[in-house]
DNA sequence: CAGGTCTCCTGCTAGC
DNA sequence: TGCTAGCAGGAGACCT
């Protein structure tokens, strides 16, 4: 499940492949990648177009083209694969883009919950990406604005910080390793978090994906950034997928609950519900 | 507005 | 061995 390290290893890979490259076809396989948006038009739209930069917002890949933006999330399984333009297409390949009528990238998505949009540059602002939060690693992510966005919030700790609208790019894995490392218990309300828990989560956040980000993201279940491409981070989890095995910090055994319909892993000795939190 | 539940989708796995 | 029910989950829709 590709969480925001995923998704910057991504396009760090496609960027080297893409830049510059023109797009000279589109055939879209699965007309749900595109939801509701007119595809003939799209692919009129996007005939033509130069990738001049791939960016990255949160879980969202941004590619720049001349006139538009193409936004691709992959949720859980999607992933971009590179081929040579007359390689045979596979099953769950739902979207090619003809690259230089040489090179054929080819969007993969075995579950189809990805989704693109195509919108014009000055319409950013009527995508997808308008609701989002800040970056973690934007410098108004601060005590305060987590105490503002966290003061009506009766909801458990872990659910919040999901939330995308107030914090992009934590999925599920990172999420537990963050309140791990912060000596958070899951289930506390967000509500009622200390100013010293909140600085706790900010620096873990920062600290776990940037982590993720430089050993190539998670590699877990069907996630691999590109056909052969896989990262090292599953080697840095203390919790995520470890119910009933040793916490690395205390021996106690780690638990798993689900917890706003999630799969939540912690340690009830390090992240005891009462303890004013602290830091690993 | 906050929050709970359902939905999308397919492959894998536990259990019989 | 083969079948099936259940599980995995990001985010939006829908309801209370």
């Amino acid at each position: 499940m590709p969480e925001l390290p995923e998704v910057e290893t991504v396009r760090r890979a496609l960027l080297l492949k893409l830049k510059g490259r023109k797009i000279k076809d589109l055939t879209v396989l699965h007309n749900n990648v595109f939801q509701d948006q007119d595809v003939e038009k799209i692919k009129k739209q996007i005939k033509g177009q130069s990738i001049i930069d791939i960016l990255r917002r949160g879980k969202w890949l941004e590619f720049v083209l001349d006139d538009y933006y193409l936004l691709s999330h992959l949720r859980m399984e999607g992933k971009y694969i590179y081929r040579k333009l007359d390689e045979k297409v596979e099953k769950h390949q739902l979207v090619l883009f003809n690259i230089d009528d040489e090179f054929s990238l080819r969007y993969r998505d075995v579950r189809k919950f990805g989704k693109m949009y195509l919108v014009k540059k000055n319409e950013l602002d009527k995508s997808p990406l308008a609701k989002l939060g800040l970056e973690p690693w934007d410098e108004n992510l601060n005590i305060s604005y987590l105490k503002d966005k966290y003061k009506n919030k009766s909801l458990p700790i872990k659910t919040v910080l999901l939330d995308q609208e107030i914090v992009v790019g934590i999925g599920n894995i990172y999420a537990d390793e963050i309140l791990f490392l912060s000596k958070i218990n899951p289930y506390k309300k967000a509500k009622e978090l200390s100013d010293e828990e909140l600085l706790h989560i900010i620096d873990n956040t920062r600290k776990v994906l940037d982590k993720a980000i430089e050993d190539g993201g998670t590699t877990i279940r069907s996630y691999t950034s590109e056909e052969g491409v896989t990262g090292n981070n599953q080697n840095n989890l203390y919790v995520h997928q470890r119910q009933g095995e040793d916490c690395l910090i205390c021996k106690a055994k780690i638990i798993k609950d689900r917890i706003g319909g999630r799969g939540t892993y912690y340690c009830p000795k390090c992240q005891k519900l009462n303890d004013s939190g602290g830091n690993i």
